[in-house]
DNA sequence: GTCTATACACCGATAGAC
DNA sequence: GTCTATCGGTGTATAGAC
């Protein structure tokens, strides 16, 4: 399921390097323990150097602030997240290899969206790490690890969303006119992320993805508990309907 | 634009509490401010204490806790919130009266969510404060202020959303099968929020309640930046679609 | 590479004088 | 009702010994 691994380290590494690399494995997963505990905000330093049984000065040598530590998470966190979601629509069956008979077959859009919001629950306080408050004073690096992480998992939903359709189609889908700025804006975006969808696809890609995003966080954050043990028919339903709504507006 | 005074205090104060109540004031509005600077989770007592050139223990007379100040701010948002939704719903032109000749007339319900967008917007903070991530060691009050303002909230977008058709054809609205004990569960929840609906459209107002928070969480924390300046475009085409596409299910 | 010690901030909350 | 003083805790970060 994880995704080829993002260091090949083709020169073996010497003894020294193994042992650090070890080392902040070690300390990055006391780290993550610690948020799953406590929460995002209360990750520090002194708390993790605590749960490892060594100093603060000690963490010091492997992050050289607290803030760098955080950013090592984040992008952990967006990458287990991406993970969980093509995951999810991997082990699905091919939409088009359905059984005929089946009434109702699960679309794989729904079925990854549901391991978006599988993930989110199980890790509600990573989650949070990633689309919760800002933490107090930390600046995520601009153009850093969640822009690529963005672009990684659009490219996922993209795929599922739009799979079937020819170009011709996606740009002729019924959408309100996009004025020509919004248009020419959509068009001139980083091409390996939305850049080289028309931009009635993108408008419905961001609208789909709010869509989703929006239901999975009201719940994670607690919002929709009067729906009590159903939200995940409730979600489904939605999913569902939002991929046959989308649908129906390309041609 | 405001609702009725929520304290129509029938009975003239005694002096003494006039003066309890214009210190609370200032006290919640120095909180206000501060929250708006520095972020909810900065918000701690000795800061706002300092802010209005006082000391802590001033603080403890009129709040006895943290969570108590707290509780009130987050209840405030919550009405600010509701009275922005509320207000902009309000000031639109009637659907019933628009001009014949408006080819594309905005539907209430669409100003309605520009009106929760905006506020989202002019006031990320306070909205972080409702939406967010949760306060460090805050624990909500149980059936407090946030399921309150939930309701109001709810009603107002129920009523923009299924103006103009009856119980019947909300009853009959097209959405895949639910589950036996989620329409149950669903019809009874208390009446004075969501329990009058039928399953079928509470179901698509919880759909559309997600569809909306999540572009405007989405967006308010920074994950559509790449959006640029067209983000109440996207807004407004997304909210127009999801509006077509919900009363397409109506019958 | 890890330690002790330290500087310098922050916080919530309480006791008791005035 | 407001103050000073204080307790006991949190945190980031640095200096210097070993």
């Amino acid at each position: 399921m994880p995704a080829d691994d993002h260091a090949p380290a083709p020169a073996p590494l010497s003894l020294r390097e193994r042992r650090r690399r070890a080392a902040t494995q070690e300390i990055l997963d006391a780290a993550e323990s610690h948020i799953t505990e406590h929460g995002p905000h209360a990750l520090s330093l002194r708390a993790v150097a605590r749960s490892l049984g060594m100093t603060v000065q000690a963490l010091y040598h492997y992050f050289p602030s607290r803030d760098s530590l955080v950013t090592a998470l984040v992008t952990k966190a967006y990458d287990d997240l991406a993970d969980a979601v093509h995951g999810a629509a991997q082990d699905a069956v091919p939409d088009t290899a359905q059984a005929p008979d089946d009434q109702h077959p699960l679309p794989r859009m729904v079925i990854a969206a549901e391991g978006y919001r599988r993930w989110a629950i199980a890790h509600p306080e990573r989650f949070q790490l990633l689309y919760g408050s800002p933490l107090r004073s930390y600046e995520a690096p601009v153009e850093g690890p969640t822009t690529q992480a963005m672009r990684r998992m659009s490219a996922i939903f993209q795929r599922e969303l739009f799979e079937g359709f020819t170009t011709a189609q996606l740009t002729a889908a019924d959408v309100p006119e996009l004025s020509p700025g919004l248009r020419a804006h959509l068009e001139n975006l980083p091409p390996d992320g939305l850049g080289d969808l028309p931009p009635a696809a993108t408008a419905l890609l961001l609208s789909g993805w709010g869509h989703m995003h929006g239901l999975v966080v009201l719940e994670v954050f607690g919002h929709t508990s009067f729906v009590g043990e159903y939200q995940a028919e409730i979600f489904r339903t939605a999913m569902r309907n939002m991929l046959e709504d989308l649908r129906r507006r390309i041609p």
